[in-house]
DNA sequence: TTGAAAGGTGAACCGGGTTTCAAGTTTTCT
DNA sequence: AGAAAACTTGAAACCCGGTTCACCTTTCAA
């Protein structure tokens, strides 16, 4: 069997217990390094340093700095749907699924501030990774509405950008309320007005629908 | 686009017309090459190269690669809201006030597509005003709905987090529509699907005021 | 047991971009 | 006009971190 070129990573995977383990320490190492200082600031010899590993050990695993990073994004783009795959697990309301959707995003975003920065500085430093990951995750929002819809629960009218909307609304709440202000609300609280909101809406007398 | 600096740039101030236009130049140069490249790509020669400056010179002006890129972001941060400002001129229902300003930043975000991204980059390069941009136009957001539920329009509940609720769905859906994918839906849609969300909420049956 | 493959090491190489600087030019002020 | 202040210039100093490499150690399979 042939490796496709698709991963960076495929050349340099670790065929030995080992090198998993170091190839792991780099990972968290760097998951550290970047989430601290940004990726300009980063640097390649603290990470290993950070690893416990030589400096020239990091090319045994990675092509480069981006290289690193990339494989980072795509790890914590799967972490994130994991979790929320987990919160989501028992069948529910559809409005009620949303709220424990950001309700756990608002937890994992404040456990793990890291992978929120990270994420977010894919947009300058891997573009393709950062678009691939809001596009995955819109898709599943949508796809929750939809499903929602054909139970009757939501409207039948829901589209993409309904999905980003609330992909957006979910996002800038956990910047604001996980990752800069840990604390100053319960994430349970901040899911409650944000589902309440996309219950009801902000009018004032709900009017009819046409 | 004018600039009433208040710290970093006091000491080199320009006392001259010459100096100003120079300092206009750098800025303006430095506005394409940091939204065509991103901070790190970008550099200092090609942005005096560009303004037609020689190299040395932009020390004159600022200190530091990111003395100006904080520069940018707050001249860039009081563009947007200006552009606001004017797009709300006329007095109007809370909810179609919104509405405008959505559709309006919409049609911004395609037209500069370069401050979007300075704006977004400067969460890693020059966190303050990152947080500085976004405190204030949440703030100002929530001042609307304040006003709007004085007026009785809307819900008289609303606070802080609703702001930001608002805020992020607007930002998501100008990166996926006005930025990444310009043309594919006009603005005034996007605006009306957001706005249609907020005003009745994504359920089936738009359920009672309290 | 042993040779080959995988993994580890860190000093040195290297390029590129930021920043400095000393000397020139233009503008302003008296 | 004359001198000081503001501004310009671009070559070169400087810095720094990414990347390479030749050699060493460990693991694995026959």
């Amino acid at each position: 069997m042939e490796k496709h070129e698709s991963a960076p990573l495929d050349a340099k995977r670790p065929r030995t217990e080992r090198g998993r383990r170091t190839l792991r320490k780099l990972l968290d190492a760097a998951a550290i390094e970047f989430g601290e200082k940004g990726f300009h600031e980063a640097s390649i010899s603290t990470i290993t340093a950070r690893a416990g590993t030589a400096l020239g050990s990091f090319y045994t695993y990675f092509d480069s700095k981006e290289a690193i990073f990339q494989a980072l994004v795509r790890d914590m783009s799967e972490a994130v749907k994991l979790a929320a795959r987990e919160a989501l697990d028992e069948p529910a309301p559809a409005l009620e699924r949303e709220r424990q959707a950001l309700a756990a995003f608002l937890r994992f975003a404040a456990e793990h501030k890291e992978v929120y920065r990270i994420i977010d500085e894919a947009e300058f430093v891997d573009p393709e990774s950062y678009r691939q990951h809001y596009e995955t995750t819109g898709a599943r929002i949508l796809e929750r509405l939809r499903e929602g819809a054909r139970k009757g629960e939501l409207r039948g009218d829901l589209e993409e950008a309904h999905a980003w909307a609330i992909m957006g609304m979910n996002v800038f709440l956990g910047l604001r309320y996980a990752v800069w202000d840990d604390g100053a609300m319960p994430p349970e609280r901040v899911a409650a007005l944000a589902n309440d909101l996309l219950a009801r809406g902000i009018a004032r007398l709900a009017p009819q629908g046409d």
